[in-house]
DNA sequence: GCCAACGTTGGC
DNA sequence: GCCAACGTTGGC
């Protein structure tokens, strides 16, 4: 039984971690995630899926790069350490409440797609695209293979 | 189970 | 730095 590949993106404040660290380093356990829709999210990840790497809460917030699940999800590590800034001690390696997927780099895009231009193609996109839904803060969301490609192909456009 | 208080996210 | 919007917590 095959699975069709899935789409995703994730967002990371690029003063903690941006696509040019995931390049250094290439392969990132996707630490630090602690909200259960995201969570859900991650947990539906496969190894090969695609995931556009989204710079937020920087001065022009927007799609900057491409990377891919790199692995099954396992239990994020730093719930269960207490000296992490993400433990939670509500959580036990027996009943792990946070998990996450590693994320291999793939590319940096020739230009970002900001969010004001995926703002501007929301009609072809769908009002209910998460990243432009309004009042929506999750970190990680699916993205369709449709609204995917509509994307990728803005990088090839001139702004 | 309700809901006020609080903390966080993230664009601006 | 501000603040709107949302999620979580905890008293009742």
């Amino acid at each position: 039984m095959t699975r069709r590949k899935q789409y995703w993106l994730m967002k990371s404040e690029p003063s903690d971690f941006s696509i040019d660290d995931l390049k250094r380093v290439v392969t990132e356990p996707w630490t630090g995630v602690r909200n259960f829709q995201a969570r859900n999210y991650m947990r539906a990840m496969r190894p090969g899926d695609g995931v556009f790497f989204y710079h937020s809460s920087t001065e022009v917030p927007g799609i900057h790069g491409l990377a891919e699940v790199a692995s099954e999800p396992y239990p994020d590590p730093t719930q269960f350490s207490a000296r992490s800034k993400y433990y939670d001690e509500k959580s036990s390696p027996e009943h792990p409440r946070w998990y996450l997927v590693d994320v291999r780099y793939e590319r940096t895009l020739k230009r970002p797609i900001t969010l004001e231009e995926v703002k501007r193609h929301g009609d072809e996109l769908g009002s209910e695209f998460a990243l432009i839904r309004r009042g929506s803060r999750l970190s990680v969301m699916p993205v369709t293979a449709a609204q995917w490609q509509h994307l990728l192909a803005l990088e090839k456009t001139p702004t």
